[in-house]
RNA sequence: GUGGCUGUAGCUCAGCGGUAGAGCACUGGAUUGUGGCUCCAGUGGCCGUGGGUUCAAAUCCCAUCAGCCACCCCA
């Protein structure tokens, strides 16, 4: 049997990893920018965690968990989502007070659901987010939102749709849920089978039916987005008031729920229409009474979740290109064995200077060894052989316009070292 | 979890009962002090895995593993 990777995973070649890299410092780099901490949780967390966090009624909690128990017989679990863990760390860790106002945090950080794979979905993928405690007012909401229109437009991704909707608090949704399942039940012999499903689990579920009969039936249906209690409805029109001024482009989708139990008033989504399912590359919403129900202080929350794996592939769908950091800046030719054991006295102090050098390791002949530079893309060759040595001369030369010069051999390299940093870019 | 399609060289794929192939990539040479272009040669395969049918299986059948697509749902 060959030995193979598990389902649903996947490894990243150097090729691949350079622009996760790329990617992985614009996320922190905007993170700064708006003032986030950098939180790390364990990978895994009891078991009851989400369970209680997440919700018993959630697919991912229902039917998508790897939940094993260790050698003590504890019930642990991979996390399938980031909130969960944080809150019950902000919780565990006293931050509220330890920051004065809001405590902002972000993470990246890899995520586990049991799922059959598919393109853009995978049993072990990476998240990048944030979670806001303290700030119940819709200014942190605006933020949140702002910073990722901003940071999606800055790799050029113009054509995402954001989705926002009101999914209103513990106090009204019951009652609209009441009205909605009244509304409903009386057809319920026409309904698809899995709408008679989520009319038991999750009503509001139905208004995504692709059915025509299940659609036909819930046009006229209630609305949540109707029946919001003053304060929802307050929230969510300064919402969208500021995503106006700013002019961020969005549309209301009374549909929109989002699978995880703990969201109340504003809830949003990020998507690329043309990949379909797997083109959400973000999601969040308020959650308001989960910190108090993991057993914290009564405390607002908001945050967001968002795919690496389905940004990147985004990014090639739409043919996006992304500046990574990887190239080789000089290559180094030898000939003979003084230059082999020369090589290092210019090598370590190109490298000291954070200049990306390589070298040949294999023995081959000069023609290879250029051959070898040029197919790894680097900036120059340096010549290095007998008669270097002997007139202590170096030859640098530029492999994009085949130009080549020569410089004096001096212990710090600096004009040798100046010169390739203009010649660069 | 349900339904469909596909697994042949590192990659993209042809072959579809009768001696495993091409292009690209990789290695060497033409070219022992100068890359890209060109030419020549070479390395590389349990034809996903296991079983069955057959004189003979990459090819047909069954199972299994994995990938892709749709659904469910999500990042």
């Amino acid at each position: 049997m060959k030995l193979q990777r598990p389902i649903g995973t996947y490894d990243l070649i150097p090729e691949e990893t350079a622009l996760w890299a790329a990617l992985e410092s614009r996320v922190r780099a905007m993170f700064h920018a708006y003032h986030y901490g950098e939180i790390r949780t364990p990978i895994f967390e009891y078991t009851e965690l989400f369970a209680r966090g997440v919700g018993e009624s959630s697919d991912i909690v229902s039917k998508e968990m790897y939940t094993f128990l260790d050698r003590g017989e504890r019930s642990l679990t991979l996390r399938p989502e980031g909130t969960a863990g944080v809150v019950r760390a902000y919780i565990e860790n006293g931050l509220a007070q330890k920051t004065p106002g809001a405590v902002k945090l972000w993470y990246f950080a890899p995520m586990f659901r049991y799922e059959r794979k598919q393109k853009g979905r995978y049993r072990q993928h990476v998240q990048y987010g944030c979670e806001v405690f303290g700030s119940d007012g819709p200014d942190i909401d605006l933020e949140i939102l702002l910073m990722l229109h901003q940071f999606y437009t800055s790799l050029g991704l113009t054509e995402l749709n954001l989705k926002l909707n009101s999914v209103g608090t513990p106090e009204c949704r019951p009652a609209y849920r009441e009205k909605l399942v009244a509304y409903v039940t009386p057809f319920v012999d026409e309904l698809c089978e899995d709408c008679r499903r989520r009319l038991e689990v999750n009503p509001m579920r139905m208004f995504d039916c692709k059915n025509e009969t299940c659609q036909r039936i819930l046009h006229e249906a209630p609305k949540l987005i109707d029946h919001l209690d003053d304060d929802s409805r307050g929230h969510f029109e300064r919402l969208r008031e500021g995503l106006d001024e700013y002019g961020v482009p969005y549309q209301i989708d009374p549909h929109l729920v989002r699978g995880l139990d703990y969201y109340t008033k504003t809830a949003f989504e990020m998507s690329y229409a043309p990949l379909g399912s797997q083109g959400v590359l973000m999601g969040g919403g308020r959650y308001d009474g989960l910190v108090s129900q993991l057993g914290g202080p009564e405390t607002p929350g908001i945050g967001f979740g968002a795919g690496m794996e389905r940004l990147i592939l985004i990014l090639n769908e739409t043919g996006k290109t992304i500046q990574t950091g990887d190239a080789l800046d000089l290559f180094l030719v030898c000939m003979g064995d003084r230059a082999n054991r020369k090589s290092n006295e210019i090598l370590l102090n190109l490298r000291a200077d954070k200049i990306c050098c390589e070298r040949d390791f294999t023995g081959k002949s000069m023609r290879k060894q250029f051959q070898a530079a040029d197919k790894l893309g680097a900036r120059f060759v340096l010549m290095l052989g007998d008669d270097e040595i002997d007139r202590k001369k170096l030859v640098l030369k530029n492999l994009k316009d085949g130009t080549q010069a020569e410089f004096d051999w001096t212990p710090d390299l600096s004009q040798l070292k100046s010169a390739i940093r203009d010649n660069g870019v």
